[in-house]
DNA sequence: AATTTTACTTGCTATTTGCAAGTAATAAAA
DNA sequence: TTTTATTACTTGCAAATAGCAAGTAAAATT
């Protein structure tokens, strides 16, 4: 069983962020919710780039630990769980625009959609309202 | 010597970020650049909440093999370099003020200056473009 | 009652990190 | 000009983490 990662609890605002979400598959577990609509363990194994079984429990285990996720019985099918965004959560997609317009700024075979960044840099701020509002009543 | 992790190539502009600069060091190298001005190896050993001296060679190198840094030699001690952003690399300081906002918002002990914070909140082209300037002249 | 679905856990190997010590080139001091 | 110190690393090894394949348990479906 993977362990969390040393904390290094320096005050650092950086070094917070990057002990709460900095490794390789936390970030793309969220954006699986924020982009993909994904809410359960089995859309998150196909979602999210071959992230390995017990590496994605473990790190959905952190991430409800850190009240980012929040985890709830489906009432239709109790064998499953849905997994959503916090608001400590959402507020993570700031973070993940700031990535993405990053990326498709640099890696040319970028797959990110044109219409997705002109929306993000013509009207940011209704962008997240319309992601937060979606996120929120899903 | 560790080795660079495996690159996921999907296109996904989050996945390359995350590929290029997504684990529990790199942001923080960056951190010490753009906020306590850092140039040298044994700057960044000091000043980066003991980064191991391999994994700190192992950065170094990534991050100037992904030309988000650039080496040259101190000219009047040769037997020191200078690490320095280029433009892809002064484009992630806007991925790192997004950090910053975060763990300042959730991190009871956060030490993020409130003047810093503001002046992120009412002015971010401004603070941005004077970082670019400090950087770029540096 | 048997089978399938869903969310995991377990055991093992490979990779990466972290620590301590060592090296090589240049500069400074004696 | 020889010795010492600085600076940027490298090397070797143990510990932690990731990745892969197979297994388990509860609930739903057939």
């Amino acid at each position: 069983m993977p362990h969390p990662v040393k904390k290094r609890h320096t005050g650092c605002p950086v070094a917070f962020a990057l002990d709460t979400f900095g490794d390789r598959w936390s970030l793309l577990i969220i954006r699986d919710i924020v982009l993909k609509g994904s809410k359960t363990y089995g859309e998150f194994l196909e979602a999210s780039e071959g992230i390995a079984t017990n590496v994605l429990a473990d790190r959905l285990k952190e991430l409800e630990s850190a009240h980012i996720l929040v985890k709830s019985r489906d009432p239709n099918n109790h064998r499953r769980y849905f997994y959503r965004l916090t608001e400590k959560g959402i507020d993570l997609v700031p973070v993940i625009l700031e990535m993405i317009q990053w990326s498709a700024k640099y890696d040319p075979q970028t797959k990110a959609r044109k219409e997705v960044l002109s929306k993000i840099e013509s009207d940011r701020q209704g962008f997240l309202q319309e992601i937060r509002e979606r996120l929120r009543e899903s």
